[in-house]
DNA sequence: TAACTAGGTGACAGCGTTGTCATTTGTGTG
DNA sequence: CACACAAATGACAACGCTGTCACCTAGTTA
């Protein structure tokens, strides 16, 4: 296929000294005078030489790749999450393994400690719902597999793992404020799968924002489902059906927005004149409804990145004997709120593009 | 857990034979007895037993990792191609090497060189649109790069490169056929991105069908756009204002006869009684809208892994110096018809799930 | 002077797998 | 029964690199 490389050994022959010493000067190890380093640097310029990475890592020592692990239904965030990892792996010569499992799978550490090992990867990066397992992070902690996972919450871990924190409580804090502003009272809330931790956050700011305003908590008006759309249209038809129903949905995510709008609107109401409906997330559900949704929009990609950015000088500047370093990254984001027509009465807009 | 991971000598002393037999065993070059292999099988999962990629990639003169090259909008399918991918991968001990591109990017082969350069890929997996630009893949044979694509076609093309052919034609064809089955003539078509070869085999499936039954093709019911909610949502507002507007809408893709099916029910016609909608791919779109759309499933995953498979095969059997061997894998897949809702009739059902 | 240091350097043994080729086993033939 | 020939299997040397450890200088100390 593509042409036969130099090897460590030509650039040895050609600078004059033993394959050792070229590994040393392409490793940085030191302990090479600077007129040896110099030679062996023109042969390998000379040379075009680069080192083989299957070679290096069989040999031993440090690998230069990163996994990506993840167990989420949500084709969007998944591809969007990758493309961030992707975009800085590149950047850091870095490579990446996607790995897609089964959350439920009882087996799951060994098939990551496999594939760890496998292709010799540095560590893991995380998303939900399987960042959120605490067996599954105990179990990578036990075999002292290095991670950094993203989670929904609103304060940091100390002493804990690389972590990105996405600040799902206060966000939909927002949205259910700026509903309240809306001069809603009665505001349901259709919440997403109990394993995310995501759903019980961004509950937990919903109710924040009612107690703030002094709205009594209604029972009725909160329903637990899944991130779906079938959800959306079931759990806004519930609600409906109500002999007090609400004047607006908050719904955990877009998807479960886009069926709540799809099964009011069935019923005839108009949004948001005669209720109101806003999602989480900023997903391209929320800009395919008509109106398009309010929401919360969270720059998985960049997210990614910069998560991804962190791991790497983490694992690179990290000892093995000294766990317990300050190095240990923590980013925090919160999601953005996105208004948009299908919550804002005044604003009615007929296009839909 | 099993911090040491089993190499091949602990595979092969379980099962009595030799290294070289296992190795034929994972690799699966034929040559081995039945019992043997049985044995060896055993082995392989009672030790949980995965080869070491870098130690493939330096003692074999072939590589073990494919690449996998996509520029498409629509995340569920590239997630299913990806993961159809993977999974023939992980059977077969490949790395995959994820590689989203702009197809508009003028240095993109220079830019996939440099990366099957460096990750020493054996080959490309390349799914449209840009599987279906030839300036891409001419640069590909310069490079004497391998690779296999997926794209929409009827028909082998003999003596190229190996390829993967869906049907769009056909399926299309049958998807107006049934629209024509049910009783309609003004039917319509929203075709998707020029760029796309499936938009063309699509409307050519659906004009044959036309023919065939002798209606008159009518270019005002024939609208151009993208693969897109909005395009949807515009393109039946359009055919909607026609002064004879058609009563069924076959959409090129799901996504567009979502947004067509939203734009219908908003003009308050009834879904299929008052006019049909038929989409395409059967992706998550289809089952999310109500009713749920009848249209052709491409079973995407299942396409990925038996492309990729035949890919590997091909790798390990050619010879450089015999690049035209009878071995180049041609296959084919023709989309299913799924009837739903939206252009049943008599079968109506209200319950969404 | 001998003994001791430390910075440079090289010889060599793996790392886990595949390729080559030799060897063993089985099968049909005269 | 011996013989040829194919199928099945194994022994062993790569593959390109790093880790270990021994060695060789000079320079320093007592």
């Amino acid at each position: 296929m593509l042409k036969n490389k130099a090897t460590i050994k030509d650039v040895a022959e050609l600078a004059g000294v033993s394959i050792k010493t070229v590994s040393r000067v392409t490793n940085r190890e030191g302990s090479v005078k600077p007129d040896t380093l110099e030679r062996v640097n023109q042969a390998i310029e000379q040379l075009n030489y680069q080192p083989n990475t299957a070679a290096r890592n069989l040999a031993g020592r440090k690998s230069y790749a990163l996994g990506y692990v993840y167990d989420n239904p949500n084709a969007y965030y998944v591809l969007d999450m990758q493309n961030g990892i992707l975009a800085e792996c590149r950047d850091r010569g870095y490579e990446l393994v996607i790995h897609p499992c089964s959350a439920t799978n009882k087996g799951i550490i060994d098939e990551l400690a496999t594939m760890v090992k496998r292709s010799q990867l540095a560590g893991l990066i995380i998303s939900p719902p399987l960042s959120e397992m605490p067996d599954v992070l105990t179990g990578l902690d036990k075999l002292n597999i290095p991670y950094i996972r993203v989670i929904s919450g609103s304060e940091v871990q100390v002493n804990s793992s690389p972590c990105v924190y996405i600040n799902d409580r206060d966000a939909a804090f927002e949205i259910t404020e700026h509903l309240i502003e809306q001069g809603h009272t009665k505001i349901a809330f259709l919440r997403g799968d109990e394993c995310h931790r995501s759903s019980h956050e961004r509950k937990i700011g919903y109710l924040q924002a009612l107690e703030k305003h002094g709205i009594q908590s209604d029972h009725r008006y909160q329903i637990d489902g899944s991130y779906s759309f079938e959800f959306g249209v079931s759990g806004a038809k519930q609600l409906l059906q109500l002999e007090d129903p609400p004047t607006s949905i908050f719904s955990c995510n877009d998807e479960i927005a886009a069926g709540a709008l799809f099964a009011v609107r069935l019923e005839g109401l108009d949004v948001p004149s005669q209720i109101s409906i806003a999602g989480f997330e900023d997903s391209p559900f929320s800009r395919q409804t008509w109106p398009k949704l309010t929401t919360a929009a969270q720059p998985t990609n960049v997210i990614a990145r910069k998560a991804t950015a962190s791991f790497i000088q983490y694992l690179s500047s990290r000892k093995d004997d000294d766990p317990h370093n300050d190095l240990v990254p923590h980013l925090q984001f919160k999601p953005e709120l996105v208004l948009r027509e299908s919550t804002l009465n005044q604003a009615r807009n007929e296009n839909v593009n």
